[in-house]
DNA sequence: TTCTTATACCTAAAAACATTATGCATAAGA
DNA sequence: TCTTATGCATAATGTTTTTAGGTATAAGAA
């Protein structure tokens, strides 16, 4: 993703395409359009980020995949959550609730000096 | 930090110390035990990963750094937040919230298939 | 018809950072 | 005296992102 959110995205990459997956199949050209259309464009996956994450993930057995052909009548990859990847969702979204929550106690603590 | 968050931590770590010294100045062992007990253990900052943190941060320019005697009597490092590293933890924090509202635009979207 | 743009896939080199595994040293209490 | 907690630090390794390329086609504009 591009890094006008400091390096943040790391780890959580997997967790936004195995959610926009969760609504079903789609290629990756669209996975990242949709990440970026809705995140207002405050999270942009690069290319050399999406490719690799989706190859990473499918052999990992969270995706399958098969070539089919676009709305757009063109040749694409089409993956598909599996369900190891249902359960990841599952997971890593309660991890990184967790993790929000806890980065909530820091930021949101009061501090005692200037 | 514990790898029982994924990746989550990459990029959030030296905004976490940012914000741990805006409270006064503190020693890293100092640093780490109070990320670790403010989130209740929930993130847990590896010395490998801090004591690099922390040079980094002060290469940058957002920390300085002085020996002197903890409240046990050691003989340790405190850091204190320059005025850049205020700056800093402005930024990152806007930075990191904007994140968090992005990635709850994805994650709390309806699904539209099971 | 040719040019440009958006679409769509992919990979390799480099950089950045965390994890893991060390090492060293001292204070305090058992 | 031994162990534990405190406290600093670095090196090797691994993972992932960024950057920077490469290829190809469909559609619309010039």
């Amino acid at each position: 993703m591009g890094k006008q959110s400091m390096d943040l995205m790391r780890g959580t990459l997997d967790l936004l395409i195995l959610k926009i997956l969760s609504a079903g199949s789609l290629h990756g050209y669209e996975i990242s359009k949709r990440i970026r259309e809705q995140t207002e464009a405050e999270i942009f996956v690069e290319e050399g980020a999406l490719y690799p994450a989706l190859r990473r993930m499918e052999e990992r057995n969270w995706l399958t995949s098969e070539w089919g052909i676009s709305s757009n009548n063109r040749e694409v990859k089409f993956y598909l959550l599996s369900s190891e990847g249902k359960r990841q969702l599952k997971e890593q979204s309660a991890q990184w609730d967790r993790y929000v929550r806890a980065m909530d106690c820091v930021l949101k603590a009061a501090r005692s000096m200037a």
